[in-house]
Formats: structure tokens, C-alpha cells, sequence
DNA sequence: CGCGTTAATTATCTTTTGCTAATTTCCGGG
DNA sequence: CCCGGAAATTAGCAAAAGATAATTAACGCG
């Protein structure tokens, strides 16, 4: 694929924006490749990364004391994927990014996008469409934690988006769930017999 | 206090904001009292309320099938309160917002105010500014499920925020925790007894 | 294709939570 | 100041989840 063949592209995915937008952006941008088990941003990472999934999925999760992984969430194809801590607050990551299958995507730094974007009123526009979209992600999230118990929850995933039981082992369902990996299969199996 | 007083208050709680960025919305604002007990957004409501609370507290909540409030979020003084599922979505609120405290807040229609802070890089910039607080609040809830137990979260909140247990019956601290009245009770008990 | 590692399930036991109801405490209006 | 209703705690029991370990299944690599 050609690089205007792909500006056209994103052009066509986020409306609003003309090929000098997208262009814009685009040469600031480096494609990505990562295989799976690679590390795309490491814990304690200062980097302001942001990302465009092309293809494959990316798990962010957390250590714990005892080593322990607990997955905070999972991007994939068509998504955003940024590092907050940094973003945000310009500190250290505390979650580690890691690539679950081989991964294409679109790396940006967003110190160095920002500029372009404050001073491009249809960037911003895109920018602020797509944190609103991300805020109610988030919110929805919260929401199936204070209205949902882990059952209920593991029913909603597998409702909204049964692909990705295919593609994520259910240890990390599970921690995503905010459960144990034995809980979940005991609700597999509860759920399995009563159908 | 004056109009002007309080566009000077404004300014300065809102850095990089001009009198004139203030005046914008505060010309479309409305200073709206509420008493205790008082209904900010109806369920069901589809207008993209949004207020700056200035004094007080409301609590957001979802009403169960049975009847149960189960409380999804606490917003009081500097914070801002929306109508997320009408703002982003347009479509009808499906939680209530109610005071828990006579609440004194700067009353704004989303729709209304949205061209103004669109064409002023200023506001734009401003609005960037809090919706990405917002959604780093909104992470950090999201984190507290996943990693925390009930009475991690329990402690969390009291460590953060240990004025908000004066302010809010235990009923609703619970379930905004995902838990019961019953087992915040009984964590309670265990922290008390093991200090 | 087989071997070894990891994931998933199952088992056992302990702890926690939910549910329901009873009891006690708290609080606001008269 | 008292009283009534709501909130909070407590109790008792059932269900679910956590922890740990053992067993089985799945998977990737040589």
C-alpha cells in the first residue's frame, strides 16, 4: 500500500478531516510492527505514546508485588491505544503495553502531535470527538463494575464482543473482569450448564 | 456577590481563561439553587445538562428493576456534574441526579454552549484540558476494580477522600463501591477491629 | 509428531459477599 | 423532647470468590 493510498484511507475512517489533516499527522508517524509477546511500552516508560491499532491487540497490564499480571484493558484493530500516565500527567507508566498477537499499528508521540493538533481546528475537533468516544468507554466500564456482578459482566464481554475470547486467553479475561482465573472458569461452567 | 466578582473568580479558577472567554458562558450560564433531596437530571431526561457545582453534593444513580439506587458516581464542590448520555450520545439519561445537600451550581446547556467554546481556541483548550481530568478520574475508578478488593477500595476512598463519608449516607458509599450496605458494614467492622 | 511448558479445569478449604430479617442506632419533624 | 421512620449494624444461612494444589487439556517449538 502506498502512503496515499493509506492518507486516503484515513480519510475515509475519521470524516472531517481533509488529506492535508491527515498528512499532517501522517508524516509524524512511524508504522509499527510487533510481534506477539512484544512489549510496545514498558512499565516506568516516560514516552507519550499513542497508537492506532492497524491490526492485532494490545493487553496493558499491571504487576503485581508477587508478580502477578492483572490486565487493565485490551485494545484492538481500529482503536486507540495512549499511554495516560504519561499523557496525562506526564509520569512514568505503571502498566506495561504488551502486543498479544503480531501487531501492525500507527506510532505518534503525542508531545510532538499536540502542537499540530491545538493549532488545526479540525484535528481538535477529531481529537476531542475521539476522547469523548474513549470517556464513554470508560464510563460503560465503571458501569458494568457498580451495576454488574462478575457473571453478569463475563455475559456482557461475550455478548458485545465475542471475538475476543478467541484471542486473549481467559487468564486475562478474567483479571480484566476484575476476577480470578479459577472464578471465571467456574462461571464458564455454571453458565455452560444451564443452557 | 456580584456578577462581575464572580466572572473575576472564574478567571482565576480557570487559568488561561480571559473575562471575555468567562463572560461567553457565563452569559448563557444560570445560577440554579437545589435542596436536599432535590432531582438535578431526571431519568429519562435527553438534555445535555451540564453545571459547575459551586457548593453541595449530588449523587448519580440507577434505579434496579426491584427499586434499588444503586449510586454510579458522587460530584460536589469545583467538579463538574453531565448529562454523559445525552452530551454524548443524545440519547435519554439513564441515571438520576439527585442533591444530596441544598447544592448551589452554574447551570449550562451542553448544546447551547458548544458552538460558542468550539470557536474560541481559548475555551477549546480549556474544555481539552478538563475532559482529559475527567477521563484520568474515570481510569483511575476503573483501576480501583480491578486491582482493589472491596475493602481496599473501601480504604482508598477514605485515604482520598475522607470528608465524603460526613457528606454521604453508607448505603450509597457502598454500592458506589460495587458492594452492599451490609458487607460495607462488615468491613467496617474488621478495619476497626484491626487498629 | 512428540515433548515440555503453560493454560484451564477441578478439587478442597477458607474467606468474603449476598440475601433476608431482626435489632439497634440515628436523626429530623412535630 | 419525644416519636416514627430510615439507616446501620448484627445474625444466620446460602452462594460465590479467593487461595492453593492437583489434574487434565491445549499449545508451541524443535
Amino acid at each position: 500500500m502506498t502512503s496515499s493510498d493509506e492518507i486516503a484511507y484515513y480519510v475515509h475512517l475519521f470524516k472531517g478531516l481533509s488529506p492535508e489533516d491527515v498528512t499532517q499527522l501522517y508524516t509524524l508517524a512511524e508504522t509499527r510492527t510487533l510481534k506477539a509477546g512484544d512489549v510496545y511500552i514498558q512499565k516506568g516508560a516516560l514516552s507519550q505514546k499513542l497508537a492506532l491499532i492497524s491490526q492485532g491487540l494490545i493487553r496493558t497490564y499491571h504487576t503485581t508485588d508477587d508478580g502477578e499480571e492483572i490486565t487493565v484493558s485490551l485494545r484492538w484493530e481500529q482503536q486507540f491505544l495512549a499511554s495516560f500516565d504519561s499523557i496525562i500527567h506526564q509520569k512514568p507508566s505503571r502498566f506495561t503495553y504488551e502486543a498479544m498477537e503480531d501487531t501492525l499499528l500507527m506510532d505518534l508521540d503525542y508531545a510532538a502531535i499536540q502542537p499540530i493538533i491545538d493549532n488545526n481546528p479540525r484535528l481538535s475537533a477529531m481529537r476531542h470527538h475521539l476522547l469523548m468516544q474513549i470517556l464513554s468507554q470508560s464510563i460503560d466500564r465503571i458501569e458494568s463494575f457498580v451495576l454488574l456482578s462478575p457473571e453478569e459482566r463475563y455475559l456482557k464481554l461475550i455478548h458485545e464482543n465475542p471475538l475476543i475470547l478467541n484471542r486473549v486467553p481467559n487468564k486475562h479475561i478474567s483479571t480484566f473482569l476484575g476476577i480470578t482465573p479459577v472464578s471465571l472458569s467456574r462461571i464458564r461452567k455454571r453458565i455452560t450448564r444451564s443452557r
